[in-house]
DNA sequence: CATTTCAAATACAATTGCGTATCTCAAACG
DNA sequence: CGTTTGAGATACGCAATTGTATTTGAAATG
C-alpha cells in the first residue's frame, strides 16, 4: 500500500474536496429544485458546509453552475474517448457510439438537467451565454471528431456533414430526453432507444450510393 | 358597423381583456426571467395591474404557467388545422409542414420558451407534470393524425409508425432550436432549418421500397 | 335610484435568500 | 513552538416575494 490511510490532509486536499461536495450538492439542489429555485443555503448545508464555504470556493450561483456544466461535459468526453481510443471495428463502433449518446440522457439525469437549466439561463443572461457557448463549442469539436472518425469507416461517404450530424444528434437526443423526463407514460424509454436508434440509422443510412 | 365603439365595456369583457393583458405580460416575464425568476409583482405591474388582479384570475403561479402553455398549444393547433383543412396536394404538404414545424421554434421564441420552462418545472413538479402530460398528450394526437395523414399520401408506405415520427420531429425540433437559442453563433438558424430538412426528408424517404 | 356584487387595489405580516464583514481555528512555516 | 495564513463559520443588514385580509368603486340588478 503507497498510502493507506490518510487521517491528515492537506491543506489543497481538504479543500479539493470540499469543493467537489458543494459540486455534488449543488448539482442535487438544481436537479431538484432549478437553478434560480435552489439556495445557496442548501447547497451548502446538505454538502455539510455553511454558506461562507460556497463563497469562498466559488464567485457565485453563475460559477457554481457553469464548473458544474463544465465537470460534466468533462466526464461525459472522457467515457467518449475511451470509446475512440480503442481500435473501432466498424461495425461495433456504432453499436458503441449510439450506446454512448444514449448514456448522456439516461444514466445521468442529474447532469442532464443541470445542463438544460444552464442552457435556459443562458438564454436570458448574456455573460453567462458567453461562457457557456465557449464549453458547448468544445464539447461541439470533439463529438464532430469522433463523428467524423465514425463516417471515415462507413463504405459509402456520407451525404450529410459531421458538423451537421453531431448538432442533430445531440441537440435530438436532448429533446427526446427533456420530452422523456416531462411525460415518461406517453414518451417512454423504449421509444427514446428507437427514436435514437432511427436517428442513428438514418444518419449512416444517408450515403452517397444513391 | 355592427358594433363601431365599445366605450363601456361589460364585467365579462373586461374581465377576459385583463386576463389576456396578464397572461401576455407572464409569458413575457418568464420568457426573460424564467418561470421561477419571474416575480408576480413585475408580472401584474408590467400588465397595467397590481398583484390583486392576478389572483383574482389565476389560482398561482403554476395555474398561470399552465394557461399560458395551453393558450400556445391551441394558437398552434389553429395554425396546423389551417394547413390541414386545405386540399393538400402531396408534394406541396410536405413543404408547408415542415415550414410549419419551423415556425413553432422561431416565430413565437417566447413561446418556445415557455413551454421549455413548463418541462423543467413538470420534471420536478408531479403535479404540475400530469396537468401539463395531458397537455402534451392532446398535442401529440393531433400532430400524430396529421402525420397519418401526410404519410397516407406518399408512394410507398412508411416504415415508421406516425407516433414516432411526431416524437422524432418534436423533441428534435425542441431540441435543436434550444441548441440555436443558447448559442446562435455556433448553431446558426441556417443549421436548425437545414437540420430540420435533414430529419424530414429523412422521414418521408424511410419507406418500405427498399 | 338604491342595492348588491365582485374585479381589482391596497395594506399587512411573515418568510426567505443574498452579499458582506468579521471571527476562528487548524495547517503551513520558519 | 510561536507566528502567519486562509478555509470555512457566524453574524448582520438589506431587499425581494408571497399569500391573505380588507377595502373600494364601478357594473349589474330590480
Amino acid at each position: 500500500m503507497t498510502k493507506p490511510q490518510k487521517t491528515r490532509l492537506t491543506r489543497g486536499e481538504s479543500q479539493a474536496l470540499t469543493r467537489t461536495r458543494l459540486l455534488d450538492s449543488a448539482a442535487r439542489a438544481f436537479a431538484l429544485h432549478g437553478f434560480a429555485g435552489a439556495s445557496l443555503e442548501e447547497i451548502a448545508e446538505s454538502a455539510g458546509y455553511s454558506r461562507g464555504a460556497l463563497y469562498a470556493n466559488f464567485d457565485g450561483k453563475d460559477e457554481l453552475l457553469l464548473t458544474l456544466v463544465e465537470r460534466s461535459m468533462q466526464s461525459q468526453a472522457a467515457e467518449a474517448m475511451e470509446l475512440t481510443s480503442q481500435p473501432l471495428s466498424p461495425a461495433d463502433a456504432f453499436v458503441r457510439l449510439r450506446k454512448s449518446f444514449a448514456t448522456f440522457g439516461n444514466s445521468d439525469r442529474e447532469a442532464c438537467l443541470v445542463i438544460a437549466e444552464a442552457q435556459l439561463y443562458a438564454i436570458r443572461n448574456s455573460r453567462f451565454r458567453e461562457r457557456l457557448a465557449a464549453l458547448f463549442r468544445a464539447q461541439h469539436q470533439q463529438i464532430v471528431a469522433l463523428v467524423t472518425r465514425f463516417f471515415e469507416q462507413l463504405p459509402q461517404r456520407a451525404r450529410i456533414s459531421p458538423r451537421q450530424a453531431a448538432f442533430i444528434a445531440v441537440a435530438s437526443l436532448q429533446g427526446l430526453t427533456l420530452r422523456n423526463l416531462a411525460d415518461p407514460e406517453t414518451f417512454s424509454d423504449q421509444m427514446v432507444e428507437d427514436a435514437l436508434g432511427w436517428i442513428f440509422g438514418a444518419l449512416t443510412r444517408d450515403t452517397e450510393g444513391e
